[in-house]
Parts: C-alpha cells; sequence; structure tokens
DNA sequence: TCTGGGGTCCTAGGACCC
DNA sequence: TCTGGGGTCCTAGGACCC
C-alpha cells in the first residue's frame, strides 16, 4: 500500500503558522514577480478566486472581502518542506519525496490499522511543524492521488485520511469524478477522452486498454492500469540526478538595451554556476533565450535562443558567463522590450568525469579556477548571496523581481528569527 | 502598468550504423 | 520488373506535473 501525503494549501499553511492571525481568513499567494495568485486558502477559492488568476486583474474583490496577499517566500517554503519531509521519514524507512509539498510513503507489509497510523501520521506533522496534511492510502500511486483529493474534499474519508479499500463501493465514487480529475491527465488529454465519450474517471478504468495505447501512448496506458489496481509507476527512492538547469527569470521592468540584459543574463549564468555547483554537477551546454511579453499584443514580439556547445564541460561561473554573453550578443535585437531571459544546460554530468579536449593547452587551469569557485562560494556563503561578484552583473537593480509583500525568512536567517513575548 | 519558475517523460522523424 | 532488414542515437516539440 502506498501513501501520498499531500500539505493543505501548503504556501498558505507555512505562512500562517508564523502568522496565526491569517488563520480563517482568505490568503492568496502571488507568483514570482507579484504575477499571479498560486497558492490558495479554502476561504478566497470559495470567494471564486482561480489558480493562475492575475493578481492586478482583482483589486477590487481584494479589497472588498479584506483579502490578504503575499509574495511568494521560497526560503520558508523550502525550509517548513524540509521540515515536514524530515517527520515524514520517522514514520517509513521507505519514502519518495515528490514535490515540495507532497511525499510518498510506502506501507506495504504494515500490520496496524493503516487509518490509525495515518491518523497518527497527520497528527505528528501538525504537531512538530504547524502544517495540515491530507493522506490518501490505496494499492497504487494514482490512486493514492485520487484518495488524497477524496480525503482533502471531505468527498470521502474521515477528514483528512482515507484508504482506499475501506470504500464499500469504489466504482461507484469514480462514475461521479470527471476524468480530468486525475493525476496526469490535463485539460488536452481530458478533452480528447470525452470526444470518444470517456468523462469520468469509472469509464477510463473500464477502457480497451490496447485502443488506450494506441491512440493516447504509453502513459495513459499506464494511469488505466493504475485505476485497476495493477502498479505500474514505481516508487522512486533515491531522488534520480538532475538531468538539467534552468535560471530564468520575468523582469521586474521590461528592458530594452543589451548592456541592461548582458547584466541580467550574467546574474543568471553565475546562479547556474552556483547550482552546478551545489549539486556537484557541470555542463557541456548552455542555451541563452530572451523572449518579449506573450501578453504585450500590441507590441512587436522577439522570441531567441541559442545553444552553446563548451570545449569541455565546465562548472566555472567565468567561463559560463562568457558563453551566455557572447550568445546573448547573437540573439540580441534592438527596439524591442524584453521581458524574460534565462540560461539553461540541458547535459549536465557528474563533475570530476568529464572528457578533457584532446586541443585544449591549458587544461592545467582547472585546478586553479576550482579552487577560485571554492572560495568564491564560501565567501558569498558567510557573507550573503552576490557578497563578492563578477563585474558584468552590475548593481543595478531595474529588472529584479517584484516581490513586495514578502513575509520575512523566518526559519533561515538570524536576524528573521520569530520574537515571543511573554507578558 | 501589471500575467511564475523549474522540472520530467514520450514520440516522431532524421541521420546514421552494419 | 526487380534495389533489405534491423538497429541506435539525437533532437524538437508536445503534454504533463507542482
Amino acid at each position: 500500500m502506498i501513501a501520498l501525503v499531500d500539505c493543505n494549501n501548503f504556501y498558505v499553511s507555512c505562512e500562517r503558522v508564523f502568522q496565526p492571525s491569517l488563520e480563517g481568513k482568505p490568503v492568496g499567494i502571488l507568483s514570482n514577480n507579484d504575477g499571479c495568485i498560486i497558492a490558495r486558502s479554502e476561504e478566497i477559492k470559495k470567494l471564486g478566486v482561480a489558480m493562475g488568476t492575475p493578481y492586478f486583474k482583482i483589486p477590487d474583490l481584494i479589497k472588498q472581502h479584506n483579502i490578504k496577499i503575499l509574495s511568494s517566500n521560497y526560503a520558508l517554503y523550502g525550509d517548513m518542506s524540509r521540515r515536514v519531509m524530515q517527520v515524514l521519514g520517522r514514520f517509513t524507512p521507505t519514502m519518495e519525496v515528490y514535490s515540495i509539498d507532497e511525499c510518498f510513503l510506502d506501507l506495504s507489509g504494515f500490520s496496524q490499522d493503516l487509518t490509525t497510523y495515518s491518523n497518527t501520521i497527520a497528527k505528528t506533522v501538525k504537531q512538530g511543524t504547524g502544517i495540515p496534511v491530507s493522506i490518501g492510502i490505496a494499492p497504487t500511486k494514482t490512486l493514492a492521488k485520487l484518495a488524497n483529493k477524496l480525503a482533502k474534499k471531505g468527498i470521502a474519508g474521515n477528514g483528512s485520511v482515507l484508504v482506499w479499500n475501506t470504500l464499500a463501493e469504489p466504482d461507484k465514487l469514480l462514475a461521479t469524478l470527471p476524468v480530468k480529475e486525475l493525476w496526469g491527465i490535463s485539460s488536452g488529454l481530458g478533452k480528447r477522452l470525452n470526444r470518444i465519450r470517456i468523462d469520468n474517471v469509472l469509464a477510463l478504468k473500464q477502457a480497451n486498454i490496447q485502443l488506450i495505447r494506441k491512440q493516447f501512448g504509453v502513459v495513459l496506458e499506464r494511469m488505466v492500469r493504475e485505476l485497476n489496481e495493477i502498479p505500474c509507476i514505481p516508487l522512486e527512492m533515491i531522488a534520480p540526478k538532475r538531468k538539467q538547469i534552468l535560471t530564468s527569470r520575468s523582469f521586474g521592468t521590461r528592458l530594452s538595451t543589451l548592456p541592461e540584459l548582458r547584466a541580467a543574463v550574467s546574474v543568471f549564468a553565475t546562479r547556474s554556476a552556483e547550482k552546478l555547483r551545489s549539486q556537484n554537477l557541470c555542463t557541456q551546454t548552455l542555451c541563452v533565450f530572451i523572449h518579449t511579453s506573450p501578453f504585450a499584443l500590441d507590441k512587436p514580439s522577439y522570441n531567441n535562443a541559442i545553444t552553446i556547445s563548451l570545449d569541455q564541460p565546465t562548472q566555472d561561473t567565468g567561463l559560463l558567463i562568457r558563453t551566455a554573453l557572447a550568445g546573448l550578443e547573437r540573439i540580441y535585437r534592438p527596439g524591442y522590450e524584453y521581458q524574460r531571459a534565462g540560461i539553461l544546460l540541458p547535459d549536465l554530468m557528474p563533475n570530476g568525469m568529464q572528457q578533457l579536449s584532446l586541443f585544449q593547452d591549458d587544461s592545467n587551469d582547472n585546478p586553479k579556477s576550482e579552487r577560485l569557485m571554492t572560495v568564491l562560494d564560501a565567501i558569498n556563503h558567510a557573507h550573503g548571496r552576490h557578497s563578492i561578484r563578477y563585474a558584468s552583473q552590475g548593481l543595478s537593480a531595474r529588472w529584479q523581481m517584484r516581490q513586495q509583500l514578502k513575509s520575512p525568512a523566518y526559519t533561515t536567517r538570524w536576524e528573521c528569527l520569530p520574537i515571543v513575548t511573554i507578558n
């Protein structure tokens, strides 16, 4: 049996742990750059605010209902997530951290009553971290996801826990669920399924497996089998190695000039190199891209990207910056208002295993670069990110993301530690 | 004025091998 | 009249996830 533990309204719950006054009130969390609402409390959902609603489109609603809006605080969410996972780790040796707010636990072979056990898990997480969770338990991941959703919505189970096999008539329930509710079915697949008269989960479960394979491919075939309690998606206990690293941002204000874009791209390249080193990886390839806004239909649009192969794999910030800027020069066109840029490293490998270049005569530089990067990382770790930097990163913050409503990094910066006063 | 960021997997088609 | 059979690797694009 597999349990899916999912934190309820995770980002909102993290904020509420440190601002209990937000409890019971409508709360929304914004995407980076304070763009859209990407996490919602139950109260704001009830007011009809959909996932992904642009923030600037609902000022009246916010005022009228006194909705509390916050910028994303990923330092906080990341740390709270780590704590939740740590508590969950006490309950089973085999678990897969699936996302920042979800975790699969392998409960097969447990002799206890799973409902009781799961209630204990939920209670312990709440007590240890302040975060409320819902738990769905079933023979496959797909069904565990579904059970979790039903528990959360209060359709079945005891409010926060649902063990699939305790349902008297699961098929009756499946028949009431639209196929789009399933993990792995988005609107695209959902519409195609509806066209062949598969509109609820039961219909999909009973669909002809050969036909599904032929028309929709192996992904949906696996899903149908999982609905029939045949596990096809294994638990991944060891996180697989990263396959790519992406660093990109929308700008706080549109950028038109090359110098400003150069500064932004330098910062993204620097961040990418830091990510490489922190995961002990290096890259053989760098891709740099720039976009105008897809929403500015009245203005000329331009999207371009360039992929550059390096002579040999590297994790050196200076080399990645030089490469990225050379790429930028080639794709930059004047006369556009750029909204976003980024660096993609699509071809990663473990550091120390790279194939050296046959023709490079300065390969002795490698130890030097390594020492420099170690010092750089140590200084920036001790004194804060960007304490020392490459000149090309510049000093202007004009393009930095907007994050005007961000709460303090309560758990990751000493200056932000909450202070408790006892009267 | 204002619309996120970071990932994975699958498939089809092209290029190549013997 | 008539021109094989069986592979691998890479890439771009689409679909999906949180």
